[in-house]
RNA sequence: GGUGCCAUAGCUCAGUUGGUAGAGCAAAGGACUGAAAAUCCUUGUGUCACUGGUUCGAUUCCCGUUGGCACCA
């Protein structure tokens, strides 16, 4: 098929179907069948299953799934590797003209709420920090409080300082990281405007009741467990460290290998915080008007949606 | 059948020497522009089991009822 069969009255070829929702709503499995239907190919968009050696914890797609549908951007990185939802948006945005080529749909599967936000909406062009400077900041604030780093931010970018929430450092120390960056404040690099992309998007959102949701997910974990989870988090513990591993279903193990959480409470964490992260998910694409939402068993209105 | 103990937030319980109540867990709501499964913020009115009594006032004391637990028969 050629993609001029596929262009729009407003010049933009090709679709991206993008499936999203709270996590363990069932977004892979649509994603597949939605993918083998239109004979085409599979974008994650997960900022954790995007790395290697921890498939059960991120509910990554099995070997039969990827065996299935080519998927990219799964198990793609080393724990200990860099990435970002700016460093996502480029590398799809890079990769989606050839997908293109290929169908005139494809599909886009993922809940990390920036980086499905990076692909369809764009993120401002913000410098990447050097080591220096991220060592610098982090040094001040270690030595001097976060009440140093608010002064600094307020000195430098005032504006962002009234608008940015001042109890969260990560926030702070970041914009302080930016400004010194660029050589100019942070707040002169935000532009709030979202990017034309050149193709349609079709965004679906996958939504249980709450209830329902919650038990499939407590019944998730409960899995995972039985699937090797502990044994996988064993297995990558001498990395705890990383910010790849800053995460759900093993931060939790982590503080059970390291004494200070019994077994019982920690499996009842990663449910609690699972749970937590899928209200967070669902507050998020809640706001997002341009969203359609299915329950996970109506794949025939689901298809039907995107081929209008 | 008798005696004793218990009955407070979704759960486990604390407490009020009588002035209508609070912890943990669970739960709910929100923010979010290059670490986002991250990071940060906010939220506890509940017939204090039910009926009656004492009292200015009872969830708190007393009688009874119901339910639960324990022991004795």
């Amino acid at each position: 098929m050629r993609n001029e069969d596929n262009i729009t009255p407003t010049g933009q070829c090709g679709t991206l179907i993008v499936v999203t929702g709270p996590t363990g709503v069932g977004k892979t499995d649509i994603a597949i069948r939605l993918a083998r239907e239109f004979g085409t190919e599979i974008i994650s968009a997960d900022s954790r299953q995007i790395y290697r050696d921890i498939p059960i914890g991120t509910a990554a797609p099995s070997p039969e799934q990827l065996a299935e549908v080519r998927h990219h951007f799964v198990g793609m990185l080393g724990l200990d590797e860099y990435y970002s939802a700016a460093q996502f948006e480029e590398d799809v945005m890079r990769l989606l003209p050839e997908l293109f080529a290929r169908s005139p749909y494809v599909v886009m599967c993922g809940g990390s709420m920036m980086y499905v936000d990076a692909v369809c909406k764009g993120i401002d062009n913000i410098p990447t920090i050097s080591d220096n400077i991220r060592q610098s900041v982090a040094k001040r604030l270690a030595d001097f409080g976060a009440e140093a780093m608010r002064e600094e931010l307020k000195r430098i970018d005032p504006e962002y300082y009234s608008q940015v929430d001042l109890n969260n450092m990560k926030r702070v120390v970041h914009a302080i990281e930016i400004c010194e960056q660029a050589g100019m404040p942070y707040s002169q690099l935000r532009t709030g405007v979202a990017k034309k992309r050149p193709f349609r998007i079709v965004k679906i959102g996958l939504t249980l009741p709450r209830a329902e949701l919650f038990d499939r997910i407590n019944r998730r974990v409960w899995k995972m467990i039985e699937s090797g989870l502990v044994d996988e988090a064993r297995r990558v513990y001498p990395l705890r460290h990383l910010n790849s591993l800053n995460t759900v279903g093993y931060k939790e193990l982590f503080a059970w290998m390291d004494g200070t959480m019994d077994y019982e409470t920690a499996v009842a964490r990663i449910q609690k915080n699972t749970r937590v992260y899928a209200k967070k998910q669902l507050t998020w694409f809640a706001k997002d008007p341009s969203m359609q939402w299915f329950l996970p068993t109506d794949y025939t209105k689901i298809l039907t949606y995107c081929l209008q």
